[in-house]
DNA sequence: GCGTCCAGGTCTACC
DNA sequence: GGTAGACCTGGACGC
């Protein structure tokens, strides 16, 4: 692969590069098969054609004038379309042109908040990198402990996922739609130990593969009409479509619905599950328009905040 | 060692 | 339209 673009793209201070691509909670920046070392991340996405574009990033600037660096790198250079599809996914999923100033304002005011930020500083909670691998997360998560999650996902890289060598480093992609569409569940299955899940992943992939709206197109919809489109793919209910949608939403699951209970002082009861509408709407009235930037600040901060 | 339980949901059948 | 039951898998736990 070779450097195809050098971009230098100016953040909204306050910015962290480092809390935002390596996030305190552990999860991915772009896929699972990603490298941080030395202050850098080597990752990666797949361009709008399906092609695999290696990404070497690490920030620059200032605290004043913060900035991040990155090369992207490809096999064949990127049609000028290609590009500017390219640096848009990448500045979104860096979230370098949010400006969170207003967040703050309501976060200091709030006695949850206030703390979290100040240990997030700068954190951004950027975009994904595209529909198939956002619903791959979140399928991998239903029913399952997170170290199971991890594994079916590293799973799926290591025998669908596509493999780029960048400074000597191996990033793996998560798998395309296509190849996914185009692999029998039970293989699936047996390969990556995703039990009833294997039936869900690969509807979802022919949905995907056979059109279905993208990320920027679901954003142009109403909130609602985004949710009820993304519930019309196969093994997305209500929890996994909120993860997915690029409009604010606050998806809770079994756990994170204790978490929230607690941090707003509801009583748990025997079946968490069943609080789940009512602490959605205390963060909806409490956070509105901030309330996933809320989740993911909290969701990030769980020692500090001394639950979960 | 073996059996049982259950985890960061969703779908389907049945009422 | 509301809800119980089924669904893969594997680690934790009790015996």
């Amino acid at each position: 692969m070779k450097i195809v673009e050098r971009l230098r793209l100016a953040a909204v201070r306050p910015y962290s590069f480092e809390l935002t691509v390596h996030k305190p909670a552990g999860w991915h920046w772009l896929t699972p098969g990603e490298v941080w070392e030395d202050e850098t991340i080597w990752s990666g996405l797949r361009s709008t054609t399906g092609k695999p574009i290696g990404i070497r990033a690490r920030a620059s600037g200032t605290t004043l004038k913060p900035a991040v660096v990155c090369e992207i790198f490809s096999k064949e250079p990127p049609s000028k379309y290609e590009r500017l599809q390219i640096s848009t996914k990448v500045a979104g999923a860096l979230g370098v042109s949010d400006d969170i100033r207003p967040f703050y304002t309501l976060a200091n005011r709030d006695p949850i908040l206030k703390q979290v930020v100040k240990d997030l500083y700068g954190m951004r909670a950027g975009v994904w990198p595209d529909l198939f691998s956002a619903a791959v997360l979140s399928i991998t998560l239903q029913m399952a402990p997170v170290a199971r999650s991890r594994r079916m996902m590293n799973a799926l890289i290591e025998n669908y996922g596509d493999r780029i060598e960048l400074d000597r480093k191996t990033i793996r992609l998560l798998p395309s739609p296509e190849r996914i569409a185009s692999t029998k569940e039970a293989e699936l299955k047996r390969k990556c130990g995703l039990g009833y899940r294997a039936r869900a992943l690969k509807r979802v992939a022919r949905q995907i593969s056979a059109g279905f709206p993208t990320l920027e197109e679901l954003k142009k919809m109403s909130p609602q009409a985004a949710m009820t489109r993304l519930m019309e793919l196969y093994g997305i209910g209500e929890y996994s479509a909120e993860m997915i949608t690029p409009h604010p939403s606050f998806p809770l699951d079994v756990w994170s619905v204790q978490i929230f209970a607690k941090l707003f002082g509801v009583k748990l009861t025997d079946d968490p599950r069943s609080l789940i509408p009512r602490i959605k709407k205390l963060a909806d009235r409490r956070w509105e328009k901030w309330r996933w930037l809320a989740l993911v600040y909290v969701l990030n901060d769980l020692s500090n905040l001394g639950v979960g």
